[in-house]
This record gives structure tokens, sequence and C-alpha cells, in this order.
DNA sequence: GTCTATACTTCGATAGAC
DNA sequence: GTCTATCGAAGTATAGAC
């Protein structure tokens, strides 16, 4: 059995998938074009429709490569055996690792955040339920054993999560402001911004008479 | 002096630019075409092309007249004559009130901050700074009074004021969560978000042996 | 699986009458 | 200031040879 000639160039597949994931990162579902995304992964246009039925289509893959493993993780952290205060510290390590992982996840949720989720069908939106369960379900056993304050849920974890994603999508404009205007608003690398969110959450949840005392 | 016929319509300027607002504000600079922000004013669409060279500068100018006044209200906080602590809760209330009071304005933050500031020129860059540097300069003046706790400017900035775009941000995708798959991540009102944020605020700059008990 | 060529559509922008 | 008509570029998607 000899091998077919013309047998498929190594992860074509995969390549457009990176390429893709570049571009819509890069500038978002609607100014990415088809073409672009063909050259980046120096493939042919056709090549693309041969793979995915259309632009969309490609595109929703790509989001959920990206979600589903973190949203795994994320809710792994529930199963471990730890205090809810440590739970959170965890969650927030790896919230902001799995961010600073990759350079295409932030820009992607953050775009489908600003659009509304539309690009978002039932499985995605699950996902992105799961984690805020995840949460809650911390948050609410930790004030249970008299551990937390009592906090309104939703702000609670968007307290957590928010300036992570906002602190890190903001730094090519900091970075512009920086040479452009000669505004200096400095960064701050992994461990610096781990160890202040798990200083706020700490913080936050402290209960009245001890407050931020919590281990 | 008879008046001339075919005299301008009231405000066809302002109806572009408010059309034009809402379909920025909902689609993205991309996404949005000249057609629907002609179709929505209700306008000729080469009308849109006599009061504007071409739809960036229609953009840009709508950007312009969001972002001004509310960096205003945000920077004339810091002349009030009011301890620190008091400055910051007044930001807080402010930058809410700001952002519950225009349907447009968050929406073109976002997705602002989703395309790097790609489409801010030196002014607007200059606008995000100022407010910045507000913040900054309060958190600064109330760390040197020994009633806030030393935090990294950049992430006490964020903390501040990303939690609340966030949460706003994500409205509808939480409703269509509630809807299509019954998961329910309540909404909060303007009081509670501003108090959650003015708790939050006051816990994570609180001296090591004060936490949270800052009047 | 891969490529060329192209059909079909939409969009930004302008010319020119009124 | 307002409208009609249209140009030219760019984009998604497909047909069909190999």
């Amino acid at each position: 059995m000899s091998p077919r000639r013309r047998s498929p160039l190594p992860g074509t597949r995969s390549r457009i998938l990176a390429a893709a994931a570049g571009e819509f990162a890069a500038h978002g579902f609607a100014a990415t074009t088809v073409d672009r995304i063909a050259r980046r992964a120096r493939v042919n246009k056709a090549m693309i429709y041969y793979h995915f039925p259309n632009k969309r289509a490609l595109y929703t893959a790509i989001v959920r490569d990206h979600f589903s493993p973190i949203v795994e993780k994320l809710t792994a952290i529930r199963a471990e055996p730890a205090p809810a205060a440590q739970q959170l510290d965890r969650f927030v390590e790896t919230f902001v690792a799995s961010i600073d992982a990759s350079r295409t996840f932030l820009p992607l949720f953050l775009r489908e955040i600003a659009e509304g989720g539309v690009h978002l069908g039932g499985e995605e939106l699950a996902l992105v339920a799961e984690v805020f369960g995840a949460v809650r379900a911390v948050i609410a056993s930790g004030t249970e054993q008299r551990t937390f304050q009592p906090v309104h849920p939703s702000l609670a974890h968007f307290t957590l999560i928010a300036p992570v994603i906002m602190f890190r999508a903001t730094a090519s404009i900091r970075r512009r402001l920086k040479t452009a205007r000669n505004v200096d608003i400095p960064d701050a690398d992994s461990g610096t911004l781990v160890r202040h969110m798990q200083m706020v959450a700490r913080r936050m949840l402290a209960p009245p008479h001890n407050e931020g005392r919590i281990l």
C-alpha cells in the first residue's frame, strides 16, 4: 500500500484554528476576514471552507476550544479538600494563570462580553454558568461557616474576576499612554496581581468583627 | 426676509449622532454600516457624508461626546473639600451614575478596551489618563495620611471600576442565562452596586491595624 | 485535500441634479 | 441641505479541475 500522493499537509486544520484565533482575538468577529485567516495560516481560502461550513462555525469552534479547558480547571477547584478561603485563593490564582497562559483567550472573552454573548450558544452559556455556580457555592459555604460575611453573590463574583480581566485587557492602552502621552499606569506581574486580588477577596469577605483577619 | 424653502430639518446632525451612537454601541465599529445608521436616523446616507468626512470621523466624534462629560465629572471630585475616603465614595457613586445614565456609554467604552483603543487619538487617551491620575492622587493622599494602606495604584484603580463595568456589561448575558438555562445570576440596582463597591474600596484600603473600620 | 477562478453581495464613498 | 444613482473595493462562499 503506497502512501497517497497529495497526502494532507500536517495540521492544516489546526493551523487554520490557530490563525483564526489570532485574527478573531485581534480584530473581532466582524472585522476578521477569511482571506486574512487564510494568508496567516498559509492555507488556501477554499481549505477553510473545506474544514468548516462557514466563518461563524469556525469562530464558535475556537470559542469552545478556549473556554472549555479553563472552565474545567476553575470548577475542579470546588472539589478540592480545602476551606472556602483557600479555594478562593486557588480560584484567583488559576484564573490569572489561565489568562496569562494564552494570548487569545482574554481578547475573545472580552469581545464576547462586549457583544452581549451573541455568538454564544447554549453549550457555551452553560460553561459560563458553571464557573459562576462554583464560585457562588464556595462563598456560600464560607458564609454558612461564618468565616465570610454575607455578600451579594453576583457582585462578589465580579469583584473577583473583573479587575483581572480589565487590567490585563488594558495593557496595550497603558503602553500607548506611556509612550504617547508619558503617563505611567504601572503594570503588574502575575504574582503581584494574584496577591492583590487575594487580598481584596479576603478583605471583602471578612466578617465584620474580624475584617481581613481571615487566616 | 422670507424663510428659505428647503430649510434644514431640525437636528439632522444630532439625529445622525444619536443613531450612530446606538449602532456603534450595539454592533461595534466594524460591524456597523452607514446604511443602517442612515435608516435609523431617517436620513439619507449622503447626508451623513455631508456632515462627516467618513465613518471613522463620525465614530470618534461620538466617542469624544460620550467620554468628555464623564471625565469632567470624575476629575472634578478631586477638588471637593472632603477626606480621601469620601472622595472615593463619590467617585464610585458618580461612575455608576454615569454608566446608568447612558445606554451607549458603557458598550462604547468596553468595545474600545477590547479593541486596544485603536480608535482613540491623543486627546481621547489624555481623557482616560486624567481619570486615572485623579483617582491615584486621592489614594496617594489617603496613604500619606495613614488612613489608607499602601496599594498598587493601577490594581487599586481597576478594582474600583472594573467590577462596575463588567457587571453592567454582562446584564444581557445574565438575562439570557436566566431565560435559556434557568441559571440565576442576580442583578443589582444602582444603590446596591454603589454600596458594594464603596465597601470593597473601604476594606481594600483600610490600614492593617484597622481593616474596614475607616469611617 | 488542494488550488484557481469566480459568482454574488454588501459596503463605504461620491457625483451631480435639485 | 437633500436626494438618486452608482462606482469600485472588499468580502463570503462555491464550483470544479486536479
